[in-house]
RNA sequence: GACCCUAUCGUCUAGUGGUUAGGACAUCAGGUUUUCAUCCUGAAAACCGGGGUUCGACUCCCCGUAGGGUCACCA
C-alpha cells in the first residue's frame, strides 16, 4: 500500500519509476531503462520507485520477479522507497494494487467514459485479420459501445463473458517527447481500448495510467515501444482528469540482426552475465553508453560519475546494438583496477566451483599470488579457472609435441630439459624466487640463441599449456621441488 | 497492411551551415615479450539516395529507400 507521506510530494518533484513486468529476465534491455531511470532521479534528487506490474496472472512468475530484483541490487539501482519489508523497502506490486484500480474503473463505467463488451476472441480476431486485409488499421468495430442498459445487465447477470473498454473519440492527441520532439498521433486509428478483463482485473495501459498518476510520477522513461501506448494512456489520464507527466522514450538495445533484443538472441538475466564473471561496474558504464554518451571522449564512468554527468537531451534516438566486445574490453579493463586481494576474493567461487579448490584449506595468500600473475590477462573471471587449473592439478595432461620448440629433435628437448633441471636444482629452496630464477637461466638462453629452446619446453612442462604467465613466475609459485618434478615429468614424455 | 520512430566507420558514438568528419571497441601492421595478455605506435574504415534552401550542406526542408517498433482479453 502507498504510504501516506506519499500523497505528499512537493509541486515539481522528479519523481520516476522503473515497472517492470515479472514475465521475463531482467536482461540488458530493461537494466539499460532501470539504470536511465535510476541516473535521472538521483541527478535531479528525486525518487526512483520500483513497481512490479504483475497484473497478468498467467504470465508473471515470482521467480521473475526475484531476477529483477536481484539484479537491481546487483548493479547498485537502488529504489528509493517503497512499502517496508522487514526494515528494507520492497517493490510495490500492481497485484497487490487491485482495489485502487477497480474505483477507478467504475468511475469511467459510471461516467459512460468505459464500457461492457461482449465480443468474443474469435469474432475481433477474424474482424483484425479482415481489417488488415484489405489496408486498414484494425481496430475495434464499436459493436458494444452502444449496447441498452438492459442487456448490459442482462449479460452481466447471465455471466456471459465480457470485458471492459475505454471510449476513444476521434482527435489528435500531440505530446511531447523529451527525446524526440512532439509526437502527433491520430486517436480514430485506434479504435476502443480494452482496458480491463473484468473489475478486479486491470489491464496494462489502464494500470500504468492509475499508478503512475497515485505514485506521482512526473517522468515517464521507458522503451521506445511504448510510444504507441502512450496517446491511449493519454486518453484515459484525459479522462480520469489526471495530470499529464513528461515522456522519454529510449531507443532500444538491439540484437546483431537489428531487432529489439529478446530471448532469440539469447537475451538472458543480467545475474548470468554475473555468473560468468562480469562486474556490475563493467555492465552499468556499459549499458550506460547504449544510447547516451555524456559528449566528450571519456568513455570510463562509475555510477556516481554517470549521475553526474546525466542528461535526457543527450540519449540517443537511434537503437543500439548490444557489442559483447565491448562489454568484455570494459570487464578486462576493471578487473585490471582491482587490488590483487579482492581480485582473488573475487575469483575464488568460481574456483571452487570447478573443484579445483576447497573453501576449507585454501590458503589465500597463494591464491592471491596465482591470481595476480593472470591480473591483466583476465577479461572475465570465469576464466581463472582455465588460466590457473594447472596450479591445483597433481598430474598434467598435455601432448608431448606442445614441449617442442620450432623444429626442435626430440634429442634437443630432451637436452633442453634437463639441463632446465640442472640449472634450477642448484637455486636451494630459500632463494627459488622468480628473479633468482631469471637470472640463473637467462645468461644461458642468450647462449643458446634462441631464447625459445629453453624457455618454451619450460613454459610447457610447468603448465601444459601454449599460453601462459611467466614460466618463472609460474615456478615461483610452484616451489622447486614441483617445479623440478614436473621438468622430469615432461622429460618421461619423450 | 496501417500507424509511428530512426538513419555518421563492422559496432557504440562526437558533430547542431564552413572540420584534414573526432574518439572508443573490433580488425590489420609494427614495437615490447619465450607464448598469451597487457602496454605503446600506426593503418584501414563512415556522413543511405535524390531533390531543394543557401555563397556553402553530414548538419535545415521535402520525397524516396532501408531498418526498427506497435497494432492482444501481454506488458
Amino acid at each position: 500500500m502507498i504510504p501516506e507521506d506519499f500523497q505528499l510530494v512537493k509541486p515539481g518533484e522528479i519523481r520516476v519509476r522503473f515497472a517492470p513486468s515479472p514475465t521475463g529476465y531482467f536482461h540488458i534491455g530493461t537494466a539499460r531503462g532501470a539504470l536511465f531511470n535510476y541516473l535521472f532521479a538521483q541527478k535531479n534528487q528525486g525518487s526512483f520507485v520500483l513497481r512490479i506490474e504483475d497484473t497478468d496472472k498467467e504470465r508473471s512468475s515470482p521467480e521473475f520477479e526475484k531476477d529483477i530484483i536481484e539484479g537491481l541490487k546487483w548493479l547498485g539501482l537502488d529504489w528509493s522507497e517503497g512499502p517496508d519489508v522487514g526494515g528494507a523497502y520492497g517493490p510495490y506490486r500492481q497485484s497487490e494494487r487491485t482495489d485502487t484500480y477497480s474505483d477507478y474503473l467504475e468511475k469511467l463505467l459510471v461516467q459512460d467514459k468505459a464500457y461492457y463488451c461482449f465480443c468474443s476472441e474469435d469474432e475481433l480476431e477474424a474482424q483484425r485479420q479482415y481489417q488488415m486485409s484489405i489496408g486498414e488499421t484494425p481496430r475495434y468495430s464499436g459493436k458494444c459501445s452502444d449496447l441498452p442498459k438492459e442487456t448490459v445487465k442482462k449479460y452481466l447477470e447471465e455471466k456471459k463473458p465480457s470485458i471492459i473498454r475505454f471510449r476513444v473519440h476521434q482527435k489528435k492527441i500531440v505530446f511531447k517527447d523529451l527525446i524526440r520532439g512532439e509526437l502527433e498521433f491520430d486517436s480514430g486509428l485506434m479504435g476502443d481500448i480494452v482496458i480491463a478483463k473484468d473489475l478486479l482485473t486491470p489491464l496494462y495501459n489502464f494500470s500504468v495510467v492509475v499508478d503512475d498518476f497515485e505514485m506521482k510520477i512526473s517522468h515517464v522513461i521507458r522503451g521506445e515501444d511504448h510510444i504507441s501506448n502512450t496517446p491511449k494512456q493519454i486518453l484515459m489520464q484525459e479522462a480520469l482528469g489526471f495530470n499529464r507527466p513528461e515522456y522519454a522514450h529510449l531507443p532500444l538495445i538491439l540484437g546483431p540482426d537489428r531487432s529489439k533484443l529478446s530471448k532469440r538472441h539469447g537475451a538472458v538475466s543480467v545475474v548470468s552475465y554475473k555468473k560468468e564473471g562480469y562486474l556490475a561496474e563493467a555492465i552499468v558504464n556499459f549499458i550506460s553508453f547504449l544510447g547516451w554518451n555524456p559528449g566528450d571522449e571519456r568513455e570510463i564512468y562509475s555510477l556516481p560519475s554517470l549521475v553526474k554527468e546525466f542528461s535526457l537531451e543527450k540519449v540517443q534516438k537511434g537503437g543500439a546494438v548490444f557489442n559483447i566486445k565491448k562489454l568484455d574490453y570494459l570487464n578486462g579493463f576493471y578487473i585490471r583496477k582491482k587490488s590483487p586481494e579482492r581480485l582473488a576474493e573475487m575469483c575464488l567461487p568460481y574456483l571452487e566451483e570447478s573443484g579445483l579448490v576447497k573453501k576449507e584449506n585454501v590458503d589465500l595468500n597463494y591464491l592471491k599470488s596465482i591470481v595476480s600473475i593472470y591480473h591483466e590477462r583476465l577479461k572475465k573471471l570465469s576464466e581463472i579457472v582455465e588460466l590457473t587449473d594447472f596450479f591445483f592439478r597433481e598430474k598434467l595432461e598435455y601432448e608431448k609435441e606442445l614441449l617442442r620448440w620450432k623444429e626442435m629433435t626430440d634429442e634437443e628437448l630432451k637436452n633442453s630439459l634437463e639441463k632446465l633441471e640442472k640449472i634450477f636444482s642448484k637455486i636451494n629452496s630459500g632463494a627459488w624466487t622468480k628473479v633468482n630464477l631469471e637470472n640463473a637461466l637467462m645468461p644461458k638462453t642468450e647462449k643458446a640463441g634462441d631464447r625459445g629452446i629453453l624457455l618454451w619446453p619450460l613454459r610447457v612442462a610447468l603448465s601444459g599449456k601454449k599460453s601462459s604467465a611467466g614460466p618463472f613466475e609460474i615456478a615461483e609459485i610452484l616451489g622447486k621441488e614441483k617445479t623440478l618434478e614436473r621438468l622430469r615429468e615432461a622429460k618421461n614424455l619423450l
